[in-house]
DNA sequence: ATAATAAAGTCAAGTTAGTTGACTAATTAT
DNA sequence: ATAATTAGTCAACTAACTTGACTTTATTAT
């Protein structure tokens, strides 16, 4: 149990830091991005929200479901975008139980922020790597996680990196 | 305040998406691998730790500002990892306040495991995409990644992804 | 038709992983 | 010498979940 001179670890670093260090970037951007237009307050839960919604409306239940979280969870997420006026509920015309939830033209607003920012993102890395290049590592990553799509924790929300148990 | 027909959304995914995604996927990896081979309970904020160790020591608060987490919660961690004997401390020789934090030959052990399981997965991923392809993302990212090392999120162990305000 | 089962959503209590603030003891700067 | 800073800890608070118990409504199986 002495203490030891550490392993040599490799000059180049592992796809898994990168990775996580990008999206970190990509995460920082879109912050800045959107609260220059004046979002503030969103949380990356929100934004799984409302990129679930539906034309003909979904409820709760679905997008607990879809973002792998509790009902009792995605519910509060819910009622937060509810009370800044980014959804509608409807009572479900067939079920008495449901409420359905529709996007309202904020919410609307907002995903088309969304699009803009990550327009923007992408040719702001087109600047550094250029754009044919990011095609390319569009490409790359899309073929990997095209090859995983089953993996159960891909689309989940809840992602408490430092605290996850591996 | 009505609902509306939600906006189309591009069918192809943003990088933003596929870099959580892909992200996630090395995440699930690392951990099979390493629960195979016998880690339980361990958490990404241990083996951040354990990779910022150095030859001369390092302190607790050292690492924190690394992580950029509080002291208080990188005690934490620390505690944790002495516990099960992958550090261990010694009183600083110069500065009684300090302990020392060293690696131990079972901390030296899990780091050369988790560079089997980085291996491991990025095998997978040139089995997937082939490991030219595999060369040129690395590549990629590298840039992009380089290019924002002074981002004061990206070296951060604490990241709640659904619940970090944008 | 009715009874059992399940499903939608809510309330409450518990957990985890952080935070800040207040503190002690040791060090450094004036 | 004294003031300010730093290392680390204790305690109280917070955010974002979780599970469990519950009500109401719907579905399914006799």
């Amino acid at each position: 149990m002495d203490q030891i001179t550490p392993i040599e670890y490799p000059q180049h670093m592992f796809l898994s830091r990168l990775l996580v260090k990008s999206y970190r970037i990509v995460q920082s951007m879109n912050g800045t991005y959107l609260r220059s237009l004046g979002y503030e307050n969103f949380k990356i839960g929100h934004i799984i929200v409302l990129m679930n919604l539906a034309e003909q409306g979904v409820t709760t239940t679905d997008l607990a479901k879809k973002a792998k979280v509790s009902k009792q969870a995605m519910s509060k997420l819910v009622n937060e975008l509810i009370q800044e006026g980014y959804l509608i509920s409807q009572i479900h015309p067939q079920d008495l139980r449901s409420t359905l939830l529709f996007c309202t033209e904020k919410g609307n607003q907002f995903l088309e922020d969304l699009m803009k920012s990550r327009t923007h993102i992408e040719q702001k890395f087109a600047e550094i790597i250029g754009s044919e290049r990011l095609a390319q590592l569009n490409q790359l990553l899309t073929e990997i996680v095209s090859h995983y799509d089953e993996l159960e924790s891909v689309d989940s929300i809840n992602d408490k990196i430092a605290s996850t148990k591996i």
